[in-house]
DNA sequence: CCCCTTCTCCAAAACGTTTCGGAAGCTCGT
DNA sequence: ACGAGCTTCCGAAACGTTTTGGAGAAGGGG
């Protein structure tokens, strides 16, 4: 490895006029630096970046933390879609990723504030965590480290905030299934941790509301954001409230054991019930019946995100929080009630 | 933040004396390490990883370059399974990630070796190259930097390769179809410039041969691993070997393509033409119909990639080549030839 | 009592950069 | 001819660690 050392002593200069060349900066003679530039080329000098961090006390480098970096997060590509967004934009910005896992072993013994100290990125972007997790709280509140939260709604001088308009995508949801002449609507919802539960739920109410439906708490289940939490809760919606003919799920993926369920049972959607899920997976437009339901753009979520972050390390003073739309899918899990 | 030299002054010892009382060496007393340790906590001192990388020359962090993270690559979640499987490993050995995209226009400036020389990362994993890759190239040549590559062959002394078995599972998806009859069967291959199209090629024919059916190079059709070249594969065999009545297809994605083109000139899988694909992705077994596929799992070899890098840079040698099986999954895409 | 271990501890160098504070040498106006 | 002001360069400190090579003290055997 050629380091600026070797590199002055070829070109006979002191290192700082090498350090000054390569960085141009406007104290050196042009003829000097070009010089300097090939023989750079030349030698295949690379700075040693951390060496540099060093001093600079910047990494150019972005904290990842994904709570869904794990086997299951396959299957719903959210996590990945996100990444992308992510790695498009700090990659234009000239940034570079490092990837936290949220492997539970390691939650335990430090903390996210601990690894972004520890390995000194300039910030970080977390997104699939549950809204009370006390490493988040200690990330917000106690140090005012850089960063960029996806789906958790915190502002702070050094926190900002990037999710989709979860109350208006919900209630277009119900919306649509009302607009089709349903009035006994179920909800499966996520779970109470996230954010975005409650606001699908806010837009579920809001919708209902507007269409003089009374809301009923019993019929809001819980299915976790997992498959298997979707077969559970349509199955508790066939058994204990055979009225309803239509349900709003907070995710695609429990749609899809909620399609189970309803096969199972001996049902077909839409015919014995509309569903409209939430988030547009993959899967969503190949499976059967395709499902209707309401797109967020993760990809640019993440894009934003990037940007937000960059924006809040390179002190250009913008809003702290962006709200992307989503929209209403319409495919055929969801359908007109037959009297 | 708190410096081993803030440490050294509350601790009233040197820094020597911190830095081996907190990385457990044997000369120093129990009691001071006991007291150093509680007043790090106290302190809530982190050690500044990259003033440590500085002086050991190792940063416990590795490359990851994957060709496939950007948006389209969300379709197939191949890209994030391996990405999954390897995090998680690298998690357990304690080691960090750091996330290299392959933005075309980076390319050209700096090579992956560059990179890597940079960042000072340990080593890599490289997954979803071309063959020819001229940057690969140097990686595996011209530098003798560790790395690990994914279904590319190539294998020095720092250079390992983990992939599957891709000459058998074609096999099997070829035995497959021929144990239900099919004698001419086209296939979709990927492109020239991927490693496992040459071998599931080469599965392709063996199968042909071993039941003494003639290989036709005109029946191989190109798709570019891509859906809308699938679809133009499909068209292509449709109308010029209508006699084919059934499809091996490189992968799931392309086979969707493949599906599309189907049902446009009012064809259905599998009554006029049976398909297996390769990958089982996450769409496969909820499309219509569900896919017959050879199932190779990506989180295992994303594990395995990163349990080979670190073996090899810690200077554990074992074998520097890992080939995983792939399974052929029967699903409903695949039908015997009806005469 | 002296020498040899063993146990603790430390000063200083090293890693490869950036940057601060000059210091020469040159030009130019007076 | 002289100082002011540029231009071009450089020495040395600093960043926060690890590691080398010892040094002082305590203990033990002869």
């Amino acid at each position: 490895m050629t380091t600026i050392k070797d590199l002055a002593k070829a070109a006979g200069v002191s290192i700082t006029t090498i350090s000054r060349a390569l960085n141009g900066y406007s104290d050196v003679n042009e003829k000097t630096r070009k010089r300097i530039q090939t023989l750079a080329d030349q030698m295949g000098y690379r700075p040693n970046a951390v060496a540099r961090s060093l001093v600079t006390k910047k990494t150019r480098t972005i904290g990842v933390i994904l709570s869904e970096i794990n086997r299951e997060g396959a299957k719903d590509s959210l996590a990945f879609e996100t990444l992308c967004g992510i790695n498009d934009r700090a990659v234009e910005l000239d940034y570079d990723i490092l990837l936290f896992s949220t492997n539970p072993k390691k939650q335990l013994s430090k903390s996210y504030a601990d690894l972004c100290k520890e390995r000194n990125v300039d910030g970080a972007i977390l997104s699939g965590l549950r809204l009370h997790d006390p490493y988040l709280e200690e990330v917000v509140h106690k140090t005012n480290f850089p960063c960029v939260l996806i789906d958790i709604p915190a502002e702070s001088r050094n926190v900002g905030h990037v999710t989709t308009d979860n109350v208006r995508g919900a209630a277009a949801a119900v919306n649509h299934l009302i607009g089709l002449g349903h009035r006994r609507i179920a909800m499966i919802n996520g779970h109470d941790e996230a954010a975005v539960s409650q606001d699908r739920l806010e837009g579920y109410k809001l919708a209902l509301a507007a269409a003089g439906i009374p809301f009923d708490t019993k019929l809001i289940y819980n299915g976790g954001f997992k498959e298997e939490g979707g077969f559970e809760a349509m199955y508790g919606i066939l058994y204990q409230h055979p009225g309803v003919t239509a349900v709003f799920s907070a995710s695609d993926l429990m749609v899809l054991g909620a399609l189970r369920a309803l096969e199972r049972l001996g049902h077909r959607a839409p015919e014995r019930m509309s569903i409209v899920g939430y988030d547009d997976i993959a899967i969503a437009a190949h499976c059967s019946p395709p499902l209707t339901t309401i797109r967020q753009d993760r990809y640019a979520m993440g894009y934003q995100a990037a940007q937000l972050l960059v924006d809040m390390l390179e002190n250009r003073d913008i809003g702290r929080k962006i709200t992307l739309q989503s929209e209403l899918i319409v495919r055929q899990s969801t359908a007109p009630l037959s009297v």
